[in-house]
DNA sequence: GAATACATATCTGTATACAGCATTGAATAT
DNA sequence: ATATTCAATGCTGTATACAGATATGTATTC
């Protein structure tokens, strides 16, 4: 079940289902390859997760998001990630970050010949690897929770912006870590945020 | 169903079934007067909270938390709270603001004659107003969250301290706010809940 | 032609059935 | 007495069945 649970998820976040979109049970449980039973109870994990609606007596509907809904995601990803770089400027081990800069400069900047999709999880993969080395797992399960729900309108906004700006972020925000400037690094973080987001805004 | 969710959160944010037991579907589903599908379907949602746990070919299981994990509730609610307090501060009307100070005389301080159960509840009301002051929905919900996650707790530990100490902490927050005062305002509510905090920890 | 009422079909929400796995307890061996 | 094997019970995970509600399409009326 936890397979079904894996394909409806990437589904929804793919977009695969549209938002609004009212969910069929038996034509999923077909497509599937399970009953309805098993459907559902993801169905319902997705529910309780956000990323799916339940309306009493109509059934499930895929999440549509409104601009407010957009604005309200990422107000909450600048939060979990400003709070996951400071802690991991006071929590992480020197060895932890020098891991994270080799990481960094081996595969993180350059992103030339690949895919969007390629290039947005690499970006995803460093901000996550920043929310691990705070040292509080909650943090990095809400922050993967948040990309989960935005992850579509990066890769749409990604796409436009030709995938610049991130280098250098990136870049700043390692340097404030490596030197443990806590004040730097949140700086860093919220201009490199702040700076994506209003390209979205356009 | 959302009858179910109800009941069966309720047991499981009081403590009703014990972090580490075993779900027996059965002997529940008979308890709440329903079979065992919409049951397993609240459960699902439940693993999707994080309130309860599955174990494939095992079962459901009451989470268990140790001082790891409640310390990291406290620092994700921590975060949450400074950030929920800081937006309030810009964006609250000031209306919204004469509201919530009203409401703090009325009610929200004198916890005299009140069970444990309410006190806590007056507390944890304060909270979320400031939290829904800060425009942002979602931030809310996880503050609301992370409040199910160790209400337990801090009905025990606001047992052994008397009540006391939140007076002045919510004064000091509420005056900042009426002020205007973004760093005083996340500095005050920093120090109520750390000094909450310490407390569980003696 | 538009709107309403009705009949049909489809879908949801829940109960039940069943196969397979996990756990428990007794019996046997060391 | 302790460890091990095996049988038997109980439980989980999934499929199916069914009742009630909802949506759809047709016929009828103004």
């Amino acid at each position: 079940m936890n397979d079904i649970y894996d394909r409806m998820k990437s589904m929804v976040v793919g977009f695969a289902l549209r938002p609004g979109d009212r969910l069929n049970e038996s034509a999923l449980s077909k497509q599937l390859g399970v009953s309805r039973t098993p459907l559902r109870e993801v169905l319902n994990r997705l529910v309780a997760e956000g990323h799916v609606e339940a309306r009493p007596g109509e059934g499930f509907f895929c999440r549509k998001l409104d601009a407010q809904g957009v604005h309200d995601l990422y107000d909450l990803r600048e939060i979990l990630e400003l709070a996951a770089v400071g802690r991991a400027c006071r929590n992480a081990s020197d060895e932890d970050l020098r891991a994270l800069e080799n990481w960094l400069v081996a595969e993180g900047l350059d992103v030339t010949g690949l895919t969007v999709a390629e290039a947005c999880e690499r970006d995803e993969t460093f901000h996550v690897r920043i929310a691990e080395l705070s040292g509080n797992p909650l943090l990095v399960a809400k922050l993967k929770d948040v990309n989960e729900k935005i992850r579509y309108l990066r890769w749409v906004q990604m796409d436009e912006s030709r995938l610049k700006p991130s280098k250098d972020g990136h870049r700043r925000v390692m340097q404030s870590l490596l030197a443990r400037d806590e004040d730097a690094a949140v700086k860093a973080m919220r201009d490199h945020i702040t700076r994506r987001f209003d390209q979205i805004n356009d």
